[in-house]
DNA sequence: AAATATTAATGTATTTTTTACACTATCCTA
DNA sequence: TAGGATAGTGTAAAAAATACATTAATATTT
């Protein structure tokens, strides 16, 4: 690309949280080329000109993950001069959480392999990303507490302790099961399956599903 | 100014509330020039290139109203394709509130006299700014009761039947009297001056200033 | 000077929400 | 069949939110 010093460039840059290894991680890339060459990044581009930036967001999930369908929620876009030294590039960062488990990491042109990194262990990032993420997170603990959003990273049928614990990695604190399981009753948005889940050697879960599959604030 | 089919611009656009006649009201202009010439907008204008987003949005506020130091919170961006006729812009809308009372507002080459609408009684608005009204709102909203915001548009010292009635407005519904001070003096906010306040044949009340002047989340 | 009208100031009881906490159930394995 | 593991369940206490009515201080009217 050629940059020219008299326009603006708009990218997205998407913040795609995921829980393994019981821990709270986000995709990053390595910068391929510059500026920030060998940096760690937020998956990102361009948005073209004839594209929402919705669609950009999208595009760039779609084309690091293979996952579509997914909720991304626009932020507050990120755009001081001189963030980027090949022109005025003004980011608007998205956030998505996605069920990482099945999640085929494709590199692209402009970046090595992506790999998930733990949020509370991420190496130096290229521009402003470190602060974009810090955003996010905040975002993504507030969101959970008044959506159903959870929904994205839990598998069709889950047992309730396993939605506990995605609450508890993403809120990065110890919940009580009873009064955990009390509100979810009064939201009235779990639906009881007539399946039990066996793991282990102990009495079996019972499993459930979202009543309402859409995101949903509270 | 001469749009090219091919590069993004940016601008910015303030929502600004104040309140006056006790309804909450917004700085609207008329357009001038094309496109959506003579419709009603928000005050906004263009980003230069060696401009922070914050700092067009202090400049535009300025020249709108002659306000300065003002808090002004950034918005998630709007940038549909084909929102703008000229070309793709991406707009980034602000929040702020301010004291209307001795706001004196200009005309700008841009636009006619700017004028303060009600909220409940908007005329019919150029772009997507109807849009970007409604989600700002929400924000105000949110934004008053969980920070000390309000004292942008509260005179230095003030009653505490002052400081509810902004409350009142702003959130379009009663407030216990009550409970609101007692909420108050909880938050341990307000400092109580040794002054009064006389305002017709009944008993004066005690003025109150802000502990703290800067924004602040509680 | 007393009565009236008007807004300021104040506290308590009730309801709702949040938090803290412990035992029984059901399965597998040894 | 005893032991180990996680599932499942309810109640009491604390905290927060809500509902509500009387007295205080002033100017005006009579």
């Amino acid at each position: 690309m050629n940059f020219k010093k008299d326009r603006f460039y708009v990218t997205v840059d998407a913040v795609v949280f995921t829980i393994l290894d019981n821990e709270l991680k986000i995709i990053i890339i390595r910068r391929k080329n510059p500026p920030f060459k060998g940096y760690f990044a937020l998956p990102g581009g361009f948005v073209e000109l004839d594209e929402n930036l919705d669609g950009a967001a999208e595009r760039e999930l779609k084309e690091e993950t293979g996952v579509e369908n997914i909720f991304l929620k626009k932020l507050k876009p990120f755009g001081k001069v001189g963030r980027d030294s090949r022109g005025r590039v003004i980011t608007i960062p998205y956030l998505a959480i996605i069920s990482g488990k099945n999640v085929k990491l494709h590199s692209t042109c402009d970046a090595e392999l992506a790999r998930w990194y733990s949020i509370y262990n991420l190496p130096k990032l290229a521009f402003d990303h470190k602060e974009i993420i810090s955003y996010a997170l905040n975002k993504l603990r507030s969101e959970i507490e008044k959506s159903n959003i959870a929904f994205q990273i839990i598998p069709k049928k889950f047992t309730l302790t396993e939605l506990q614990r995605v609450y508890e990695i993403i809120l990065n604190k110890k919940l009580d099961k009873r009064n955990f399981r009390k509100k979810l009753s009064e939201l009235l948005i779990l639906k009881e399956l007539p399946e039990t889940k066996m793991e282990g050697a102990h009495r079996p879960a019972r499993l459930y599903s979202f009543r309402l599959r859409e995101y949903k604030k509270f």
